[in-house]
DNA sequence: CGACAAACGGAGCAATCACTCCGGTTATTT
DNA sequence: AAATAACCGGAGTGATTGCTCCGTTTGTCG
């Protein structure tokens, strides 16, 4: 676990702080355009930046990654926060909605969305656990869908937005829709016991 | 497209064959493994033969996976010609549980799966828009979802299977209720419109 | 201003991978 | 059995990649 460079010992110098930015700026417009193979030489020459200020800023480029991922996860949590002021129990859907059209515009580090940080992702899914429950409370969700249910239907979202989005950047509101369609109260229950949260640690935290 | 060697003048001698089916075996094996991403040496290394006697049966690293897929899919469609003598228009189901169960067992070459080979694939997806005609006729499927509809559903169990098969063999089941119970006759129709025809397969013919 | 720690660029390194080449071997045919 | 065409193994090639090293430049602070 690196999520990026070692406590600096003092604030960074101007023109370096300047160039870790452009150095995510470009790593997130290479990334969306090429996926996570593109090359880190790429990256330094869209930032206009040489190799070592990369590597001095990021010491690896796994680090790099897990920067962006930090940012997305960072941006998820708050419009999970945001939607629980949604009325009637709605927020869950909005939290969906809201979510899954923000990695449909970055879908640079997709792959990594939830296999990386585990800290923040385990604070975005408490968060969408509480938008769970709510929905559950006012009757909108089936009551024995389950969070770690939630976590697979997001890596369902996540593969859609992945495999679509250069021809059919709106394909995964489809899905979404006959997602939500299977979460609300039905006639009987789901056939199948849900995914324990035991397991669904150890999918996360290595894949 | 070079799905296999060319047209072999003569047939292929007896060691020959021999050592070509133990290369496809070996490249089940070692991508079901360790992904796509294996080398072929330790393809050629598992099946016991030379670097020059894989490239002598499969020109590129491609053609061997799309020699992998091609098996798939042959089972994949005969699958869905099996699941049509299902009464009662419980075909669809049924063929999604067996092509999911399949895939969950053969997970080494899932992201080419719907990628390659695109004679196959017209064909399976013909079969499985007749099991989806059949199913809305018996009104156990909503009568707004479309074929491309279920092509997404694939994708999303496709990567359902493939994030979760190592730690929860069988969390695609759960998945797979959800997405069912979506697709059943509801009071409404779906918010957003399908994907269309003409987009999925610029989609199947380059991602 | 002057000095120094910090930051800079980019050539170079080691590892990996898909793929080729060729001298020796073997199945097949007459 | 002898001829031959097809087949075999595996060292070698060229390209790419993540990462390091180091001589030079620059921001910061007394």
């Amino acid at each position: 676990m690196t999520p990026e460079a070692p406590v600096p010992s003092r604030p960074l110098r101007r023109d370096a702080v300047e160039n870790r930015d452009r150095l995510l700026a470009a790593a997130n417009q290479v990334f969306d355009e090429q996926g996570l193979d593109a090359s880190v030489a790429e990256v330094a020459r869209v930032a206009g930046v040489g190799m070592g200020t990369l590597y001095r800023r990021f010491p690896t480029k796994d680090a790099l990654i897990d920067a962006l991922v930090h940012q997305i996860l960072d941006i998820t949590i708050e419009m999970a926060t945001q939607a629980a002021t949604e009325p009637d129990g709605t927020g869950l859907e909005r939290f969906l909605e809201l979510s899954s059209a923000y990695q449909a515009q970055h879908p640079g580090c997709l792959p990594r969305l939830w296999n990386t940080d585990h800290a923040m992702v385990r604070k975005a899914r408490r968060r969408i656990a509480d938008l769970l429950a709510e929905a559950q409370h006012h009757g909108r969700i089936r009551p024995d869908l389950t969070n770690t249910d939630l976590t697979l239907v997001m890596f369902s979202i996540r593969a859609i937005v992945a495999t679509t989005r250069m021809h059919a950047p709106d394909a995964w509101r489809r899905h979404l829709d006959l997602l939500i369609a299977g979460m609300r109260p039905g006639p009987g229950e789901l056939g199948h016991p849900p995914l324990s949260q035991a397991d669904l640690d150890r999918i996360l935290t290595r894949a």
